[in-house]
DNA sequence: AGGCATGTTACAGG
DNA sequence: ACCTGTAACATGCC
């Protein structure tokens, strides 16, 4: 899936394309999602404006004018397609997209004129959507136990230091806890270990100072970095206006196993290992 | 053919 | 209680 870069993206897109839109139609193909589409799913967003759109973690909250919030998040392979269709310079992206969407997957349309609608197209189907109440969004089960965003003023060292004493995983199953801190998965993890230089399998309590706050810099830095680059696209993340990420071109050690250490004269080189079942990738010199 | 894949969650066992 | 590994979900790619 896309982890918080990518969702960011797609955040940014919906908010320039749909904000403000009106539902005028919603079509579900597919309601077996990692969470089956209820029956009323569509009676409750009909005719209702979109007033906001905001991300928390990897979810993505689209406010509705009757205090509904339609609740996405895209699992490993969900992707929002935005299609413009109008007489404008927009027509000839919108018959671009046309063709790049493999329709087998998708699962939603939601229409807003008759120029503009949003496809939820989801090939794996392990990401979902769902309408809940605005007032339960502090009690609800997705959102109510994630950690600070990591771009906030609140992911800081001191409550990384904090954190981390009591606890004895390993440093990338921490980083991956969504309750420690949210939006991190499994590829920006590899990257923000090898940028701070510290082994994935290190045991978090014995982090140093000056090593758990390399990783708070670090995953700032990453992080804003991939949003600026667009996200990443391994395979299936595209930004809801169709632009491919390009982060992938700058991974240091995802995906780069045998390969030569990009770090500025390390030369070392890129071992893959499993940990809790995750590809994991680090540098046999720089990473020890 | 079989292994692997950006996420989440449940379960077994240490 | 905490932690890790394993598996499951569904589909496609290499």
């Amino acid at each position: 899936m896309p982890e918080l870069p990518e969702v960011e993206v797609v955040r940014r897109s919906l908010q320039s394309f749909i904000k403000g839109l009106k539902i005028k139609k919603v079509s579900v193909f597919n309601r077996n999602l990692r969470y089956k589409i209820r029956e009323d799913f569509e009676k409750k967003i009909i005719n209702q404006k979109i007033i906001f759109i905001r991300r928390r973690s990897k979810f993505l909250l689209l406010g509705l004018e009757n205090h509904s919030i339609i609740l996405i998040h895209l699992g490993m392979t969900g992707k929002i397609f935005i299609i413009k269709n109008s007489l404008n310079k927009i027509f000839k992206t919108s018959f671009y997209y046309e063709n790049e969407i493999n329709k087998k997957h998708n699962h939603i349309i939601i229409q807003f004129n008759k120029f503009t609608k949003l496809i939820y197209n989801d090939v794996r189907k392990f990401g979902f959507i769902k309408i809940i109440s605005s007032g339960s969004i502090k009690n609800n089960n997705h959102l109510r136990l994630l950690g600070p965003e990591p771009l906030n003023e609140d992911f800081n060292i001191k409550y990384l230091n904090t954190k981390v004493k009591n606890i004895k995983k390993n440093v990338k199953n921490l980083l991956m806890d969504q309750r420690l801190v949210s939006g991190l998965g499994n590829i920006y993890v590899n990257e923000i270990l090898h940028l701070s230089s510290i082994n994935p399998r290190k045991v978090s309590k014995r982090l140093k100072n000056h090593q758990t706050k390399k990783i708070v810099e670090n995953i700032k830095i990453i992080l804003l970095k991939a949003i600026r680059s667009g996200g990443s696209s391994i395979r299936d993340f595209k930004g809801a206006s169709g632009e491919k990420g390009n982060f992938q071109q700058k991974f240091m050690v995802y995906n780069r196993e045998g390969q030569v250490c990009r770090k500025i004269g390390c030369r070392g080189k890129i071992k893959k290992i499993y940990v809790s079942n995750r590809s994991t990738f680090y540098c046999l010199k720089c990473q020890k």
